[in-house]
DNA sequence: CTGTTAGCGCATTCAT
DNA sequence: ATGAATGCGCTAACAG
């Protein structure tokens, strides 16, 4: 920087403020400074700065598990939001494991992140302590059980309950789901909208007929292996989350299940292949992309008024339900669809 | 740090040299420090650090399409190979878009990343700056025509033509392959490995089918119906990338063709679903985790290093076909598989 | 409008 | 083995 104030006869201030517009520069001295800039190929030192001013302008994003789709599209989201207000992102990934996801929490902070984005992978009481720092941090996804901080997240309650309505309404009674993990809000909203939608029609949920995955496909296939070899079996089966739905759909193929005529299957979120499948498949869409840029300039509204709302809001997007083709009304209950 | 050294009643440079091991410290000493820090919450501060001993111990990963299951993979494995070293990672998506990628590169040299992890998504001459000023990079995927740097990718021309033999040996010999972006190596050299293929059998390629894509489900499709209505259609498709592929099942599903027994298919890359599909898809599956990882701690020498080896190696990793459902001997030869 | 200067928090000589 | 002092590159306050 020093080299630019000399080669372009002005002093280091002067160089400062041509860059960041902070004073009035004139004309002619700016113009002779980027020059020089170009000539000596000179890019100002961000780390240098950030020490100054006390910012860094880099975000920190902590997820559970970046080969689950769902989360670079919400990346892509957050990437673009960060970029036009000048910010760079730090990946992190948990790996569905706390402690890593502690540990990743801690560098980030000695990196001086202005702010952290974060799907949980730990219980709530993890966070406080962030929390009580009113360290800007916003939850996408998964949100701790007291979010008193800003959060984004699909309504997941309102979600499943569509999805189960659409269940109901083609004239399905005996319906099963393959739930998720229960600790993380995202899971637990969608089992209660299933709840909710079938009590709201009276229809009782066979203890049975609701099976824990862990997320991952195998737990998806076993859980649906079972389900299936039931004496009196669903008619329909709702999956928790994508890959758990994969998993159902390989159960069906091997016990030579026809799908929608024998058993319809609905998943949760949506991706190029879903689409190409055999049978196209009926699912909810979650607007990723969205809750990426959404939590992200939460964050920026939290980075710009440095703790002074403590009362974050939690935004809650609805989903969409793709209907496909691997709906459709219960075998027995053909003549009688429109109920 | 001045609190924490005045806690533990010793200077701040016992306390620096407590942290980091610089120098010896008594154990009580080195103790007390301890406490203070854990008493004082006290993080330190890696911008100042950095500023100070000129590195961040930060790795800018540049890719095209965060979107496109590949990378994900190949990320998991970059931010593994990172986190061990101490290493962060800051992500930028190009977004296919050669400009964009300038202006991340050049926000990533403002930050002083130590290094830079990149898929180009440009014409070669763009890192040729970066390449003179020895600045620590590594290219993966995609490589710049000129690789006089490190770089790690799958072996694209053998993992082409293990498919199109697979394809020769069950006595088809009318094969198609619908090609990405020429401009990219990865595509390239998978046109390559085709040709070759069918030129050590002495096959000949009809110009009709050869097409290019724009790596997009789209495309795919679009150069697949054109394929499967020539008046000779190809027995059996390459498709160079998954989204393709993607597309590709999608025409043949549209003009209800049986796969494989009118059409076999063969396409880029394993993911959960193509296992899972109807029928079971027939892949070149890369080896995305370890080219994360070797590109990584490519990097990590190159850095120790400063600059010290100019020519970096090309790391060529082999791909594994899997071979399932959609291949199979064409129609019209069942009868004389085994050649 | 422009130049001079004092730290931001830390690692690192060099004395002690 | 430990402490005092110096400066990394930059911004912001202040003086010109």
């Amino acid at each position: 920087m020093r080299e630019v104030a000399r080669l372009a006869g002005v002093s280091v201030s002067t160089v400062s403020a041509a860059i960041n517009g902070t004073a009035i520069v004139s004309p002619r001295r700016a113009q002779k400074v980027r020059e020089a800039m170009d000539v000596l190929d000179y890019h100002p030192d961000q780390v240098a700065r950030s020490l100054k001013v006390g910012r860094t302008e880099v975000v920190g994003v902590v997820m559970p598990d970046i080969t689950n789709a769902f989360y670079p599209e919400v990346i892509r989201g957050i990437e673009d939001a960060a970029g036009q207000a000048g910010y760079s992102v730090i990946l992190c990934n948990s790996n569905e494991d706390p402690a890593r996801e502690q540990r990743h929490l801690s560098t980030l902070f000695s990196r001086r992140v202005d702010g952290v984005l974060i799907a949980c992978s730990d219980a709530s009481t993890a966070y406080d302590s962030l929390i009580r720092k009113r360290f800007p941090i916003v939850f996408f996804d998964r949100l701790p059980a007291d979010t008193n901080r800003g959060a984004v997240c699909t309504d997941n309650l309102d979600a499943a309950r569509s999805a189960t309505e659409h269940l109901l309404q083609l004239g399905h009674r005996n319906i099963a789901m393959i739930t998720g993990n229960l600790l993380h809000s995202t899971h637990r909203d969608r089992l209660e909208g299933f709840r909710k939608a079938m009590q709201e029609r009276h229809v009782a949920i066979l203890n049975e007929y609701l099976r824990g995955g862990d997320l991952q496909t195998r737990s998806g296939y076993e859980a649906s292996l079972e389900l299936l070899r039931l004496p009196r079996p669903p008619t329909a089966i709702i999956a928790s989350n994508n890959k758990m739905m994969l998993g159902l759909m390989r159960a069906i193929g091997e016990l030579s299940l026809a799908c929608p005529a024998q058993v319809s299957v609905i998943g949760f979120d949506d991706y190029a292949w879903t689409e190409y499948f055999t049978p196209r498949l009926t699912v909810v869409k979650q607007k990723t992309y969205d809750i990426g840029c959404r939590a992200m300039s939460m964050l920026l509204t939290q980075i710009g008024s440095e703790g002074g709302s403590d009362q974050g809001e939690v935004v809650q997007l609805k989903a969409e339900l793709l209907i496909r083709e691997s709906t459709a009304a219960p075998a027995a209950k053909r003549a009688r669809v429109r109920r």
